[in-house]
DNA sequence: TAGCATGATTTGTT
DNA sequence: AACAAATCATGCTA
């Protein structure tokens, strides 16, 4: 491509009289630089109804095509492809890679984060997420849309130069396209790099705005209600079926799985820390207790929850922290009889083994009188 | 602001 | 896949 200018030769030498015919036109194309416009247009002309003028570039142009292919080899195809394949896809998934549709792939991002989330959970958050991401989904259409307009002007304006070009030196068609896909290459370079910092960009918006790890939020104290009496309610067996699961992220107004992490956490930090939990179990199964009655109606006298099945826990009135229940309670704690001693031991016992099947579903305050039966 | 509480994530196990 | 345990990171409170 360095082909058009070149510096004035020192003295232009005469055109001599050639005999080959090849020779003689090769002569002229490269005396041709060498003299005035008017002249050099006119040889030009000359040159190009020259009888041998189409034989000798095709030779030449064959030949430049050999020496190219020898010296490039096969090394055109690189394998960025998996790479960009994957930027793709991610933005895709991302909802930056379709722009139309307004909110269509950002609020599905959006969607996901929280499936089912609560009504009111960081829906500003989300809000916010969605705004910045159209704002990163534009921006990125309208590189893309530059880069593609720049590359096909570019592409446009070295094929015709090249076709001028092939007038007065030699130029194949397999030239040309291969000039075309270096610069397709160049361009999809910048492409790829394009699309690696939008995803760097959509990653930290995420971890920024979405990532609940980042942006915990403690649970309603509705939500913190049903789950805790689900879970004192099922002391023996506190693994909620997918079904009991469900209807809690319902009632507590949160995600199923944030109803398993809490029950993953609650289940651990319970077992770990019994004593600490006493007071909130008391107060969770007087409360179970309590509207179990109500359901029943005053007439009967309810079961007690869960944890009834021991002997330790009868159906009392439970007043409340500091009876003495309680204190009997933390003494089972800080004894713990060997096996199926206390309501903690078993519980603890009961959980390290295998899991029990699933627990019942969640109901009304009335079922955790099935726990009883574990 | 330190320390605890708590929701989420990660890692290893069954 | 569901879970236990460890860990992280943030929220809350004295």
């Amino acid at each position: 491509m360095d082909a058009p200018q070149r510096p004035p030769r020192p003295a232009p030498p005469p055109p001599a009289p050639r005999r080959s015919n090849t020779g003689d036109v090769l002569q002229q194309i490269m005396a041709i630089t060498d003299q005035s416009l008017d002249e050099a247009q006119a040889r030009k002309h000359a040159l190009n109804r020259h009888r041998m003028k189409p034989a000798l570039f095709s030779v030449l142009c064959e030949i430049k095509d050999k020496a190219v292919s020898s010296t490039h080899g096969v090394q055109d195809t690189g394998p960025p492809d998996a790479q960009l394949l994957r930027l793709e896809n991610m933005l895709l998934a991302e909802g930056v890679s379709r722009p139309e549709k307004q909110g269509g792939g950002a609020s599905a991002a959006a969607n996901e984060a929280t499936p089912g989330g609560r009504p009111n959970d960081s829906g500003l958050e989300h809000s916010d997420y969605r705004a910045r991401l159209s704002q990163i989904r534009q921006m990125y259409h309208s590189e893309l849309e530059k880069y593609e307009q720049a590359c096909r002007e570019f592409t446009m304006h070295v094929t015709s130069l090249l076709q001028e070009q092939s007038r007065i030196r030699p130029v194949s068609p397999t030239e040309i396209e291969r000039m075309v896909g270096v610069i397709h290459g160049k361009f999809n370079s910048i492409q790829m790099q394009l699309k690696q910092s939008t995803c760097e960009a959509v990653m930290a918006l995420r971890a920024r705005l979405l990532d609940a790890r980042h942006k915990r939020q403690n649970f309603s104290k509705q939500a913190t209600e049903v789950l805790n009496e689900y879970f004192y309610s099922h002391l023996s067996n506190p693994y909620p079926s997918e079904e009991a699961k469900e209807e809690l992220a319902r009632r507590g107004g949160i995600t199923v799985s944030q109803v398993s992490n809490w029950f993953g956490n609650k289940r651990i930090r319970y077992k770990k820390n019994m004593r600490k939990f006493q007071e909130e179990a008391t107060i969770y199964r007087a409360k179970a207790a309590v509207d179990a009655t109500e359901v029943r109606g005053p007439g009967r006298r309810a079961s007690p929850p869960s944890m009834s099945h021991s002997s330790s826990s009868g159906p009392s009135p439970l007043t409340g922290p500091g009876d003495a229940l309680i204190r009997l309670q933390m003494l089972a704690c800080l004894q713990p009889t060997p096996r199926g001693g206390g309501l903690l031991a078993q519980a603890r016992g009961g959980w390290q083994e295998k899991r029990m099947p699933t627990a019942s579903p969640v109901g009304n305050p009335g079922s955790v009188t099935s726990d009883a039966s574990n």
